[in-house]
DNA sequence: TCACGTTGCGTTAACGTACACGCAACGTGT
DNA sequence: ACACGTTGCGTGTACGTTAACGCAACGTGA
């Protein structure tokens, strides 16, 4: 700083105040400083900038309960945890805003506060005030998007799911197409030519009807089976659904199910024919029924992992002023009765519910 | 420091002395600093450590030549690259040292070297001095052993693949076991009881025979297929052997290549009977086969990932000091031909070859 | 006994940034 | 013309460590 200070023909301070645009200086100086530290190639010492300012930043993730999708949420919650332990020298926290994920109102209580934090203050990131993050389960899409738009400019990442439509700092999640197609040619390798059903819960869910929709193409571009819909509001509604597939012509011969769901399926198929199911999440259920072999595949989306990246985007760019690629891609971790395994056994919420301090 | 020298009645010169046992103090005093400290609960401060320090650790990554497995290492070389530029602010620096997977000779020159700097001082990862830290790929397994007990105490990170009975700091890679079983599944289910092959290229590569090991493990607990095993010491072999094994009876009905000559089995198996294989790796050659369905699946180990996160836990363990897991698991990524397009095209090392700083 | 090395400890100057403070120069309203 | 706010900039201290330096006190050999 000191050097671009000097080339620029101004003090440090001055440099200080045009580089964190933190007012009193002309703009004929601001271009001269700006230009120096370019042509000097001036990058901030981190160490002394965290050294100086010494400040906690907050972020907050709003998440689903830890224990709703059989303990999905709780696996996140570990990562992000696993994350703030090792940035425990890094002046970062994290402060949890659990909502229903059936219930509007419980997301849009959490969201008024966060707007509300917004407006109050310019003061991000300090404890009570508006938070220097956001990190985001899109799971009921327009409220996710209202809540992003009006918490501008606080970073968002969004995790396990897509918003497009807006702009975020970074969204983690696997490819919904390539879950899609990948189970589709599972299925059809298991059995060939067969009927195959595609289960969605939920109406406006953009993720899961991503996944249905690269099922579909994988039969649409190979022509060598057909495929049918169901569609169900919860997961109360499934086992009946279900039942009818198996009683009707034409028969069913396999189950791709687009949420963790699938050792409801798993159940209601029971008292029928077997037939190959293919789902979604390492839950604590959908590992017993593929360990008794009534599943066949899970796709494993890695949500401590994407827990743990979430934290370490808003991290590098919070705090390190880190460019962050805008997409994570999380690769499929495809699970079988075999390699079930080499799986850390998912963290199983009844034993200790929510002891990670959940506000 | 200053309260922890309050506790204990010295200045905070002798407690930095005393934890970084630098000397110069009886043990009495670092009896008392020690306790007190611990009693304080004292963490030092990694930004003030950085910004006094300010020195650079210089890690070695000890890789086969970027160009060999097809391109695999470079790869690797490109997700160090890639957590090297993230840790620009931060003092680390890399040199890579390739050696020529199939010449013992060039490895152990480069041992000779890193051992010869080991012992000649204490002065670890300055330039020209000992390095702070290794990267290793262990595909010579006896060699490898030798260079992390010679250099020891140097940290070392072992990069797709195993080194048991050695002291690692971390090893980084899929559980081989994992990548058989898997394959073995996906085979039966497309070839049902059908007669497999396992191919291994090479003698004594650890990594390899568990993939295997794993293959068949699947078949003697279900028992629905027989297997049978193929074993050269070079890709030129390759060729020859599947030929045979499509000629002669009882036919072979699916190929499991574990490691990334897929691709030379698929072009063997051209003029014969279509049968799936199963292989390792996103190569270049090996994805060109995907797309025309010469391959059924490929296993893709994330070879950039496993670079990018060895720099990481070195740059944890030697700058921030901190507790490493010492097993990083890598998750199974299944990749077909519809899902080939959600996968970065591999890096292709012809076209830029060592483009990236080797030596 | 004196010169000189060693041991045990305190003191202090950086490291590079953030930010409060101070001080001119220059409006602006009365 | 005077008080007072605003703009534009320089100065200086503090953040918590590190490591060089200094200085007694205590050996040790000639």
């Amino acid at each position: 700083m000191r050097d671009v200070a000097q080339a620029a023909g101004v003090s440090i301070g001055t440099v200080d105040r045009v580089l964190h645009n933190r007012g009193r200086f002309s703009a004929q100086t601001a271009e001269r400083v700006r230009a120096s530290a370019k042509r000097l190639n001036f990058l901030p010492n981190q160490a002394a900038s965290n050294l100086k300012r010494a400040t906690t930043h907050t972020f907050v993730a709003v998440l689903p309960y830890p224990d709703q999708d059989g303990g999905f949420w709780c696996q996140v919650v570990k990562g992000v945890n696993r994350a703030l332990q090792e940035l425990s020298h890094h002046y970062v926290r994290v402060r949890f805003a659990h909502y229903d994920r059936f219930d509007p109102e419980s997301f849009e209580s959490i969201c008024a506060e966060l707007v509300h934090r917004s407006d109050a203050t310019t003061d991000r990131g300090i404890d009570g005030r508006s938070p220097a993050g956001i990190i985001l389960a899109p799971t009921l899409r327009a409220a996710s998007q209202r809540l992003v738009e009006r918490t501008r400019p606080v970073p968002v990442v969004v995790l396990d799911g897509e918003l497009p439509d807006v702009r975020l700092l970074c969204s983690i999640s696997q490819e919904s197409l390539e879950g899609g197609l990948l189970a589709a040619k599972l299925l059809q390798v298991m059995s060939p030519g067969g009927r195959f059903a595609s289960i969605v819960v939920g109406r406006d869910d953009y993720h899961l009807l991503r996944r249905r929709a690269g099922f579909e193409a994988y039969f649409d571009a190979c022509g060598c089976a057909t495929t049918e819909r169901i569609a169900v509001d919860s997961e109360a509604e499934l086992a009946t659904a279900i039942e009818i597939r198996h009683t009707q012509k034409p028969r069913v011969s396999g189950f791709f199910v687009t949420n963790s769901a699938a050792h409801i399926v798993a159940r209601a198929s029971q008292a029928y024919r077997s037939v190959p199911i293919v789902g979604y999440d390492l839950i604590a259920e959908n590992s017993a029924r593929l360990r008794s072999g009534e599943l066949s595949f899970l796709i494993h989306q890695q949500p401590e992992h994407q827990g743990y990246r979430a934290v370490y985007a808003l991290y590098r760019h919070v705090i390190l002023h880190e460019e962050i690629t805008p997409q994570l891609r999380i690769p499929v971790d495809l699970v079988t009765k075999e390699t079930l395994q080499f799986h850390a056994t998912p963290f199983d919420f009844r034993s200790s519910r929510c002891s990670f301090g959940c506000t």
